[in-house]
DNA sequence: AGTGGCTCCTGAGCGC
DNA sequence: TGCGCTCAGGAGCCAC
């Protein structure tokens, strides 16, 4: 599932592949995995249009294109996004299909969670799952008292907190659960009892575990592929994510798995306090 | 403001 | 072999 190290990695790969390159078509076989700008038809709008740059903001993929027009890509669950130099049969899940001047673009995705929204470059930042998202962690100016500030705000769990993408964009479950367990930080905690120590302990750990990931290129956990269709390898480096059951790599005691915020999360109950 | 529950959706895994 | 069930979950939405 796509988190900030996926999507930084897709960025990555995709820019080094299809920068440049020209849309000549468009190809929708899912309509609605392709929004369009209200009134306006999105294979249309986009022909002729030169990519020209990509960004990250959060989890979501931005597609600068010629003239003005940007695609905002998110992945939910399980979005691909991949180039082919040559044509490609059309596989499955393969929902819109991208044809370049040379090779072609296509996005798939099993459970059609995800989205890929034309809106003005201009109007890009303004759209509303945008505008509310939080700091991006790896930004030299995000600092750990910006996370405090963010956290001080919040009356739930930190495992819930983490997930807010209003309080810090980019984590998702599996990131979440590896930062808290680097922080040594229980996930069922209340954000108001963590003190400013583990506060930095946790700034610190969400750093280094998405540069980590970023740096393995991303967790290939199931489904995620990157514009390469290569797999990450940050799996085989998850200390609790997906461990449930198993011991403690750090103290061989067994992690333990529960529901919390909605979602699966593991930890060790005697390493995380 | 919080939480829980539901929705979107498919495939994997499991019991029988 | 296959049926039915549960689980996986990001985010938006709703009720409370």
């Amino acid at each position: 599932m796509p988190e900030l190290p996926e999507v930084e990695t897709i960025k990555r790969s995709l820019a080094k592949k299809a920068l440049g390159k020209r849309i000549l078509d468009v190809g929708i076989f899912w309509p609605p995995a392709a929004v369009s700008i209200p009134g306006g038809d999105f294979t249309e709008l986009v022909k002729g249009r030169e990519i020209e740059s990509f960004a990250r903001r959060g989890k979501y993929l931005l597609i600068n294109l010629s003239r003005g027009l940007t695609m905002i890509v998110h992945f939910r669950m399980t979005g691909r996004l991949i180039y082919y130099a040559d044509q490609q049969p059309r596989e499955k899940h393969t929902h819109v299909v991208f044809y370049l001047d040379q090779g072609e673009l296509h996005y798939s995705d099993i459970r059609k969670f995800g989205r890929i929204q034309l809106v003005s470059t201009s109007e890009a930042m303004q759209v509303a799952s945008l505008a509310k998202l939080g700091p991006e962690p790896l930004d030299e100016l995000f600092a750990f008292d910006q996370l405090g500030q963010r956290l001080a705000k919040k009356k739930s769990t930190i495992k819930a907190s983490l997930l807010d993408q209003k309080v810090i964009a980019g984590l998702g479950n599996i990131y979440a659960d590896e930062a808290l367990f680097r922080a040594g930080i229980q996930p069922g905690r209340r954000t108001e009892s963590l003190k400013v120590s583990e506060i930095i302990k946790l700034y610190n750990a969400i750093g280094e575990v998405l540069a980590a990931g970023i740096k393995a290129k991303g967790t290939s956990f199931r489904d995620y592929r990157d514009a390469d269709g290569n797999k990450g390898s940050f799996q085989y480096n998850l200390m609790v994510y997906g461990r449930g059951g198993l011991e403690c790599i750090v103290c061989g005691q067994k992690l333990e798995r529960q529901k919390i915020a909605g979602r699966t999360t593991v930890f060790c109950p005697d390493c995380q306090k």
